[in-house]
DNA sequence: TACAATGTTTTAAG
DNA sequence: CCTTAAAACATTGT
C-alpha cells in the first residue's frame, strides 16, 4: 500500500518505542522479507539494544539502535508497522517482532514484497546514504528533472514517475494524481515536455507530495475533496474536473486511472 | 476461476 | 554500457 506519505505514517507507528530497550526479538527466519539478511546475528544484536529513532526517506524507513545497529524497512505492497500491547500474540504474517516493556513493535507483510535490512556501523548504511534526493531536498531541481525527462525521453510519463532512483516515494496513486493535475495523458512521452511544462511537473510533484504528507502522513487523514484519489480505485468513476468518464488501463506495467477528456498528449 | 492489488527486481531485447 | 518492456515474486480478496 505505501507511498511516501503512508510510509511516513507507518514510521510513526513505532514512535512509542523510541528511546526504549528491546527485550526480545521474534522472527520468521526463512521469510522472503529477510532475503540477504543474517537473521541470527540480527536477532542477537537487536536484543538488549535501545531503539533510538526512525527516519523515512522516499519509501524507505531506517531505524537506529544503540551500539551502531541499523534496521532498514521497506514495506513493499502490503507491509505495515504497528505497535501492539505487551502480550500481543503474533500472527502468521508478523515476520519481525520487537518486544519492549509495555509494548510490542510489529512488522507485518502478507505478500512479502517488502524487505528488511540490517547492518552495524557508526553512520547510516550505504544504501541509505546513496539514495536519490527526495522531492523536498535541494538536489531535486527543475534542471535535474529536465535532464531525467530528456534521458528517458521515450518512456511514458507514468512509467518514469514510478522510478524510485529519480522520484523517491512516488507510487501508483501519486503518479496518477500528478499527471491528472498537469492535464497530460499518462502515456505521453517524457521527452516531449517543453521547459514550461517541466516547471509545471516539478510544482505538481511537490504539491501532491506535500499535501499527502500533511494529511496521510500525519494521521491517515482524508485528502482534499476534488482529488482524483477519491474516485480512482474502482471502475465507473467520474473525473472531478470535467465529470467525464475515468478510464483504467495499463500504462508502464501498472493500472493507471486517468481522464481522457481532460488529460491530453499535446 | 481468473484477475487484480498504493512495489521492486530480474531478465531480455533493442 | 544504455534505455525500455515484460515477467516474476506471494498472498488475499472479489
Amino acid at each position: 500500500m505505501p507511498e511516501l506519505a503512508e510510509v511516513e505514517f507507518y514510521r510513526k507507528q513505532w514512535a512509542p518505542g523510541f528511546g526504549r530497550r528491546v527485550v526480545g526479538v521474534e522472527v520468521h527466519a526463512g521469510a522472503r522479507v529477510f532475503r540477504g539478511v543474517p537473521v541470527a546475528r540480527m536477532v542477537e544484536e537487536l536484543k538488549g539494544s535501545v531503539l533510538q529513532e526512525g527516519l523515512a526517506k522516499g519509501k524507505q524507513i531506517l531505524f537506529r539502535f544503540s551500539g551502531g545497529r541499523w534496521l532498514g524497512v521497506h514495506l513493499g505492497m502490503t507491509g505495515e508497522l504497528a505497535t501492539e500491547g505487551e502480550k500481543f500474540a503474533s500472527g502468521k504474517h508478523d515476520h519481525l517482532i520487537l518486544r519492549q516493556r509495555g509494548r510490542t513493535l510489529v512488522f507485518r507483510d502478507p505478500r512479502m514484497f517488502g524487505r528488511i535490512r540490517f547492518s552495524s556501523g557508526i553512520g547510516p548504511p550505504e544504501w541509505w546514504e546513496e539514495m536519490a534526493p527526495g522531492v523536498f531536498e535541494r538536489g531535486f531541481t527543475v534542471q535535474r528533472l529536465a535532464e531525467v525527462l530528456q534521458r528517458c525521453g521515450r518512456m511514458p510519463l507514468k512509467a518514469l514517475l514510478l522510478r524510485q532512483e529519480f522520484f523517491p516515494g512516488i507510487g501508483n496513486w501519486m503518479a496518477d494524481e500528478i499527471l491528472w493535475r498537469c492535464g497530460w495523458a499518462p502515456f505521453r512521452r517524457a521527452g516531449t515536455l517543453d521547459l514550461g511544462e517541466v516547471r509545471r511537473l516539478w510544482r505538481e510533484i511537490r504539491l501532491v507530495a506535500r499535501v499527502a504528507l500533511a494529511r496521510i502522513g500525519k494521521d491517515w487523514g482524508e485528502l482534499p475533496k476534488g482529488w482524483l484519489f477519491h474516485c480512482r480505485w474502482k471502475d465507473g468513476g467520474r473525473c472531478p474536473r470535467t465529470g467525464g468518464a475515468l478510464v483504467r488501463q495499463q500504462v508502464g506495467g501498472r493500472t493507471t486511472c486517468w481522464s481522457p477528456q481532460w488529460q491530453k498528449v499535446t
